[in-house]
DNA sequence: CACGTATATACGTTCATGCGTATATACGGT
DNA sequence: ACCGTATATACGCATGAACGTATATACGTG
């Protein structure tokens, strides 16, 4: 199961991701909330704790799983070059708007972009 | 082939995208690039444009893919609630430290960091 | 120590996807 | 019109991943 995007591309483990970003789970619990069978809920943590997005804490019997946040963050990295090039369409865009409105503006309330390396 | 994860869950799909993020290139450019049969590229490219990854200009016999942002800021916006996330684990860290180094620290140097929305 | 609860794993089946090979389509040049 | 180049698609195959069902393991309680 290779990339944190294999991993990801499975719809269930996304769900689980998101419910454990709100708090810990057991298996059970997230078995009752996205109405799933407890093995299915197993095996795709078992998936997510191989790959490193959760951990499980033990308590007696059931495992309180918790999101962890590396994989997320290589995911967040791999992104990193191409938030330069969309900030880029923006950019042009509004250079447009700027040309449009008046010489002069001011660009007050633009939030600090990054643009080249 | 539903969600963008499941596009990029591909490793050839990925470098095409790194590819094109340089520079628009022609099929039989990432074709040499990646040294990749032609029908691979093709049917990649076939994917990716039609999950809005790509599009492709008409230039005689060739195709020029370019890169489009919009699936790609899809994915960042799936991964914001997560930013903040472990800029909680980060600030948590921080405040450890500043309560260890001293209590007057200037905190100076460091970069700031998106926390909520 | 038997029993119920909680979770993990094994096994067989099904289905999608990536690949290779072959072929189709389109365009420019001669 | 013919040929070479550039790209797309069709078809068959193989692999892997998800699922359901069944079973194993672990723990707490009476």
């Amino acid at each position: 199961m290779e990339s944190i995007f294999a991993i990801l591309a499975e719809p269930t483990r996304r769900a689980i991701l998101l419910l454990l970003l709100a708090q810990a789970r057991s298996v059970g619990e997230i078995e009752r909330e996205l109405k799933l069978p407890q093995p299915t809920v197993s095996k795709h943590l078992r998936v997510l704790r191989d790959a490193g997005f959760v951990e499980a804490g033990v308590d007696a019997q059931r495992r309180l799983y918790r999101l962890r946040p590396e994989p997320l963050q290589s995911l967040d990295e791999w992104l990193a070059p191409f938030r330069q090039f969309w900030s880029v369409q923006v950019d042009a865009l509004e250079r447009h708007l700027d040309r449009r409105e008046a010489v002069g503006g001011a660009r007050e309330g633009v939030a600090p972009r990054m643009v080249a390396r």
